[in-house]
DNA sequence: TAGATTGTTAATCGATTAACAATC
DNA sequence: TAGATTGTTAATCGATTAACAATC
């Protein structure tokens, strides 16, 4: 069973959860590996596989029970509790995350934002209240968030990378189109619209 | 040589792309895969092996020439000339996309933003204007348009992906956190950040 | 019982790494 | 020449798929 789980495993519970809710939402309560490998276009090998990982969760001839998969797969995750996150940079991007409902209804709560900019200090912001970036350091520890989301110019994201580390944080989604530095046991994970649009021309004929 | 290229090397290319500029800014003008690997943390013997699918770019010894290299890549990706991207939906999210400079100084020129809320039409959005979403069709095919990001609602991302591909678009990055369905030869790339802070999120000690 | 689907094993497929001759 | 680094081969490592006994 457990012990050591691939990368790229843990990586697709995520889709599996995702894809679960919206199955509960069409009033569905059952679902097989098949069905939900057509939906989300996975072979249904590779989903039995995956949650063989953690243990059994279906019955032959049936399936799986929607809601018990659910649970089992939120708790694989840790996701059984709110986490707090933090976001640095109050720019269009950050407000974007800032007021993105996502994040509540999947296990989040945004519990503040920071900027640099005077003009920005203050401001509203979903129900959340623009900080300096100097109170990075003390609501950080104060609330003892382990989650943040760099969405800052690349030329400061490496500062802040090492400030929030010396926070307390422990886990990194950046925006900023840099590879981060960070000591072991930190994660980082790297969004990059215009990375994942050049991979996609690639396939393109050019003109 | 070429053929047949992994998937996965595609993607890396742009990453290599990005650092190589970095370098030049720092007025570098030769790498190695060593020095090149290290800042990626990636294996140096990857990026030779990744390199080698489309030719031999370097020199035993000296390395890599910076400005050929990038060139070469460019050359790879498609991106020696500008792709227009049209942007579907103009709320935070695509308000966000529309103002980052990023796509403009990497091969892209967002050419159209489209919303259905009549309070957005005709608001001035980085230098667009947001025209309706059922101006899309003759926008895209006029301008020829094989690029799209969607930043809708995840309810309305099915109904726009069939008619982004039925006006002619060969590849969508799509925000909206749902499978979608596209015949084949449409790329579809997702960005989904409460799925990637979902995957961090296993690795922290719960509470 | 007959049909469906799981969990798992073994086979296949693919990607990464180590190592080194070639050579600048 | 001595040192550095490439491009490539072969070995290793890891992930996906096919197949099927078990069983609901």
């Amino acid at each position: 069973m457990a012990g050591e789980i691939p990368d790229i495993v843990i990586g697709r519970l995520p889709i599996y959860l995702r894809e679960l809710k919206r199955l509960t939402r069409e009033e569905k309560t059952t679902t097989s590996s098949q069905e939900l490998g057509r939906r989300l276009g996975i072979s249904s090998a590779q989903i039995r596989k995956d949650l063989s990982h953690f243990g059994e969760f279906g019955k032959q001839g049936t399936g799986y029970h929607i809601e018990y998969l659910t649970e089992q797969l939120l708790k694989i995750l840790h996701l059984t509790k709110k986490w707090d996150v933090a976001i640095i940079g109050a720019g269009f991007l950050g407000h974007a995350l800032a007021n993105y409902g996502g994040f509540g209804r999947r296990g989040f709560r945004i519990a503040c934002i920071f900027d640099n900019n005077p003009a920005q200090i203050g401001r509203a912001m979903g129900e959340l209240t623009v900080q300096h970036v100097d109170e990075l350091e003390e609501t950080i520890a104060d609330l003892q968030i382990k989650l943040a989301i760099i969405a800052v110019p690349a030329e400061k994201a490496q500062e802040i990378t090492d400030r929030l580390i010396e926070a307390g944080i422990k886990a990194i989604l950046t925006y900023a189109p840099v590879p981060l530095k960070a000591p072991d046991g930190i994660r980082i994970s790297y969004s990059d619209p215009v990375v994942q649009m050049q991979k996609m021309v690639y396939y393109l004929p050019p003109n």
